[in-house]
DNA sequence: TTGTAGGCGTTATCAG
DNA sequence: CTGATAACGCCTACAA
C-alpha cells in the first residue's frame, strides 16, 4: 500500500494530528516541526488519500457534469469552460453522458450522488417537471447550463444564452438587410430551449416588422446536416414563391441547407441568404462563410461552474436564479443585402 | 446526513454485516432476511457510500482520462468511446485536460493518483522519456491512446491507429489515381505520432513508387485551418512546378488548403487534388467533399478502455502491448484521376 | 503548540 | 447463516 499519514508521523517523530495540521495548514505548528514533517512528506512522497478525507469532511472536491453527447462540439466547449474553473478551484470533473434520455439522466444523478460529488452541472434536452422534481430531491446543488427547465424554471439555477433574443436578433439582422420572406429551419419541437424558444424569437422578429410568412416556410429538423438538407428541400419544393433568406437554428443544418441549394442551383447568398446559429468552428471553413449567431459555450460553461461554486460555498444569499450569456451576430458572406 | 448501513441494520433488526452481504451479494443470506433488508433499503432509499467502500476495498470504480483538449472533436469522440465501455462496467470517468503541456500532465497524473482512480487512459502529444518514467512510477495501470510513446514505447500499453501505414495508404491512393507530384502538409515536428509518423508514411509511399519531390513540397502546420492555408500558400508560391495533389495530415488543414486554392483560383480537384486525414464530421460538409482517411476515434477510445479494464483485472497475462485500430481510405470528390 | 482518541461508512475476518 | 469487531486513512474535538 501507499504511505499514510501514520508513516509520516512515525518517521518524523510527531503525532498524526501534527502531520494533519501541516498538510491542511489548519492550526499553527511550530516551524521546526513543520519543516521536519514537510521533509519527510517530501522524502516519502506522501499524498493524502482523498477518499478518507472525503469520508470525514463530506466533501470530495469533485463535481459532475451530465451532457447528452460529449463528442458534440458544443458540449466539448462547454466542458472545457467548466473544467477551466474547476481546475482553478482544485476540483476535478466527472463527465457523464445521458444521450438526452430521461431515465439515463435520473440514473446518472443517482450515481453521482453515491459518489458524493459536491455538485452537478446539468445540460439536458428536455428538462421537464419530473426531472426538476428529481433534482430538487438531491442533497447536492445543481446548476442547469445551456438548457433551461421547461417547467418550474424559476426554482432552478440556470446559466443559458437567451435563445429567444438571439434568434430575434438574427432574424432582425436579416430584415435589416432587406429580407422580407424569411424561412425557418428549427430544432425538434420537444427541445425547449433550442427548439421552441428559437422559434419564438423568429416569430417575434417577424411580428415586430409586420411580416408574415406561410406555414410552409417553417420546418423542424434535428440539428443534423441531413435534416438541414431535407428541410431546405421541403421549403424549396413546397413553395411557389421562395424565401429570400433562411434562418437555420444551428450551423450544421445551415450547411445542409446550403448543400441542398447548391444541388438545386440556387445561388447562396444572391438568391437565398442563409443564417446559422452557434458560430461553430466550421462556420468559417465553408463557402460561402456562414453568417451566424455566436454563442460562447466555453463562457457559458465557465459561468455555470462559477455559479455552482458559489452555491456550494453556502452563502447562497444572492445568486440570481437565471443568468444569460451574451450572444453576438456575426456577419459573413452567406447573407446578402437585398 | 444521508442514511447509512447502520440505519438499515437497525431498522431491519439485523447486523450491519448482513446488510453489507445483501448489498454486495457476497455470501449467502437467508431469503427472509434478505427480503427484509431489501425492503428497508428500498423504503429508506439507501445508497452505499462509495468513498467508505473505496477506502477499504482500495478500488473506486473510477478511471481518469487525460487529453490535451476536450473541445477538440477528436478527443470528444475518443472520450465518448471510453465512456461507453466505462458505463458498461459500472465505472465513471474523470476527465482532465492537459493542454499537451508536460508539467500539467505530470500534475494530473499525480492528482488522479491521490483520488485513487483505478486506472488512466492517456492521450498526449509528446510522450517522451520523462513522461514514460513518470507513468511507470505510478501504482495504477495506464494505457496510451491515439499517441504512442516516442521513447521506450515497448513498455507501455498502447492503442493507436497506424499513422505510418494510414498515411502510406492515403498517398498510395493518390498515386493510384495517377498523381506523381504530391505535396505534404504535416503536423508539428515534435508530434511523434501525428507529426513524424505520418511524414514517414508519406515518404515510404513515394519511395515505393520511385517518386521524388523537392523539399519545398513539404510543409509543417499545426493542425489548424490557418496553418493549412499558410502551408498551401507557401507551396503554391515557392514552386514553379505545382504538385497535382496534396496530402494534408488532418481534415482541418485540408480545408485551409482548399480555401487558399479557391482564393488563388486553382480548381480543386481538377488542378490540384486534396486528401485529408481523420474523416471528421466536416469532411462531407464542404465542397468539394473531402477524400480522407477515416479513423474511428470512438473505437480507439473503446478499445483502449477495454484494454485498461483487462489490465486492472490483474490477469494481465497476455495483453498485447500495442494494438492498432483499423483505418480506411474514404473516396470523395476532392481527389481527381489524372 | 502538541498528542490522544473517537468516528466517518464500509468491508472483511473471525467466532458462534 | 449471522453477528461482533477490527481495519481503511484521515480529521477534529478535547485534553495536556
Amino acid at each position: 500500500m501507499s504511505v499514510t499519514i501514520q508513516d509520516i508521523a512515525k518517521e518524523a517523530n510527531v503525532s498524526i494530528s501534527t502531520v494533519s495540521r501541516v498538510i491542511n495548514n489548519s492550526k499553527a505548528v511550530s516551524p521546526e516541526l513543520k519543516k521536519k514533517v514537510l521533509d519527510v512528506i517530501q522524502k516519502r512522497n506522501f499524498k493524502p488519500n482523498t477518499l478518507a478525507r472525503g469520508l470525514i469532511t463530506n466533501k470530495t472536491n469533485i463535481i459532475g457534469i451530465i451532457v447528452p453527447d460529449i463528442s458534440n462540439q458544443i458540449f466539448g466547449a462547454l466542458t472545457k469552460g467548466i473544467n477551466e474553473v474547476c481546475h482553478q478551484n482544485e476540483y476535478t470533473l466527472m463527465v457523464c453522458e445521458s444521450g438526452g434520455k430521461l431515465e439515463k439522466e435520473i440514473e446518472l444523478l443517482k450515481i453521482l450522488g453515491e459518489r458524493k460529488i459536491d455538485g452537478v452541472l446539468f445540460a439536458g434536452v428536455d428538462i421537464n417537471f419530473t426531472l426538476v422534481e428529481e433534482m430538487k430531491s438531491k442533497d447536492y446543488p445543481i446548476v442547469l447550463v445551456t438548457q433551461e427547465a421547461s417547467d418550474r424554471e424559476e426554482i432552478m439555477h440556470t446559466v443559458v444564452h437567451d435563445n429567444v433574443q438571439a434568434t430575434r436578433d438574427a432574424v432582425s439582422f436579416l430584415i435589416e438587410n432587406g429580407h422580407k420572406r424569411i424561412a425557418f429551419i428549427g430544432g425538434p419541437e420537444n427541445d425547449f430551449s433550442s427548439g421552441i424558444k428559437r422559434l419564438t424569437g423568429y416569430r417575434l422578429a417577424l411580428e415586430e416588422n409586420q411580416l408574415e410568412v406561410p406555414d410552409s416556410y417553417i420546418e423542424h429538423g434535428d440539428f443534423t446536416f441531413n435534416s438541414g438538407f431535407d428541410c431546405m428541400k421541403k421549403i424549396y419544393e413546397e413553395n411557389s414563391v421562395l424565401p429570400t433568406a433562411v434562418m437555420a437554428c444551428n450551423d450544421v443544418m445551415a450547411f445542409g441547407a446550403i448543400r441542398f441549394l447548391k444541388s438545386a442551383n440556387v445561388d447562396v447568398p444572391n438568391e437565398i441568404s442563409i443564417m446559422g446559429f452557434d458560430d461553430s468552428e466550421l462556420a468559417k471553413f465553408i463557402t460561402p462563410e456562414l453568417s451566424t449567431v455566436r454563442i460562447s459555450y466555453f463562457d457559458e460553461g465557465a459561468q455555470a461552474a462559477a455559479t455552482l461554486f458559489e452555491l456550494m460555498s453556502e452563502h447562497q444569499s444572492s445568486i440570481p436564479t437565471k443568468q444569460y450569456i451574451q450572444h453576438k451576430i456575426i456577419r459573413r458572406n452567406s447573407v446578402a443585402k437585398i
